[in-house]
DNA sequence: CACTGGTTTCAGTATTTTCCGAAACCTCGA
DNA sequence: TCGAGGTTTCGGAAAATACTGAAACCAGTG
């Protein structure tokens, strides 16, 4: 029954490659994505060359990856006491991901548009003609929605998973 | 107050500019997501050789991504009684742009995801060791949470504006 | 049927993004 | 202060993506 074991990795590493090929679909890069899958699915905290080794990449490329994988928030670093390099693990709770996710797309997509929105909005606010009116009503629905989603995002990300699921069940129900 | 005109123009000029790097931002084609900035904000439906003059890029390119974004269901074709040539105009309402990229999102990211988790959860189901049901657990509940998310998608998507409005109140209330 | 105005395709080029590999850099213990 | 083990940075190579320009194509009209 060593067998299973073969299984085992045949599958965990199709999730891995899958799950790299899916992040470039989102625009994350692969090797950020495979390296979050292989350390959601990790018995054990795993060191920069397990890592390197596991996905056939360089160190630079490990680093980097590892690096941006900590400032999103997706995963830690752990010292093994008595040891001197880092380990990487990662969160797998799923709604802590789906929450730490939320929160980095609402950063870097959400906040930079109503930035956008809202000068494009203020700068033709007094105008008289109709092509002018037209542009800001434009601007200011789009603010307006964007401004909404934004909110809506603080508070699903917010929730506690058990309120979530309770009102998903609700929506849906 | 010709200078009112000129304002408006450098404002839609900004907007479709940084729109256009939004765009990037979330893995849509700068020209892509400039040309649906332009179209919604149009006065009228634009030709394929306006959009081309407005944002000096070639026809092939201004063509591709119009039909892109038809594709998508952003934008669609008129034909001008007694013209030849064909004019584009976006769907302005936010509520409409929005279920649209919803849904495309959700076929697009969420969709694929779905096909990987299950088939890795379901290769592993009958596993017997620590690492084999600890593997497959964590499958089953990305799944389980994707599979949930892609409900709630279709289920918000499907909701008319009015209703959304009314959720999203009490949601946030 | 051939001309005109318009659309579509595509090979090659430019730009952007990602990755490698190696050197520079820390930090701790001897 | 040196050396070993580990981390970080970065210039340039490689790969992926987007764009151009021009030719092929298509549909009405004279």
């Amino acid at each position: 029954m060593n067998d299973e074991a073969t299984r085992l990795q045949e599958a965990r590493d199709e999730f891995v490659a899958h799950w790299g090929a899916l992040g470039t679909q989102w625009g994350i890069n692969r090797t950020m994505a495979q390296i979050h899958a292989l350390l959601m699915t990790a018995p054990a905290p795993m060191s920069t060359d397990e890592v390197m080794e596991a996905l056939s990449v360089s160190r630079g490329n490990a680093h980097t990856n590892l690096k941006e994988l900590i400032a999103w928030g997706l995963i830690r670093s752990v010292v093994k006491k008595g040891e001197r390099r880092e380990y990487f693990e990662a969160d797998k709770d799923v709604w802590n991901i789906f929450t730490t996710v939320a929160k980095e797309r609402k950063r870097r997509e959400i906040e930079p548009a109503l930035g956008v929105l809202h000068q494009c909005a203020a700068e033709t606010k007094e105008m008289e003609t109709p092509a002018g009116k037209q542009f800001h009503e434009q601007m200011r629905q789009l603010e307006e929605f964007v401004g909404f989603a934004s909110k809506v995002a603080d508070k699903v990300a917010g929730m506690k998973h058990g309120f979530a699921v309770q009102l998903a069940a609700k929506l849906l129900g």
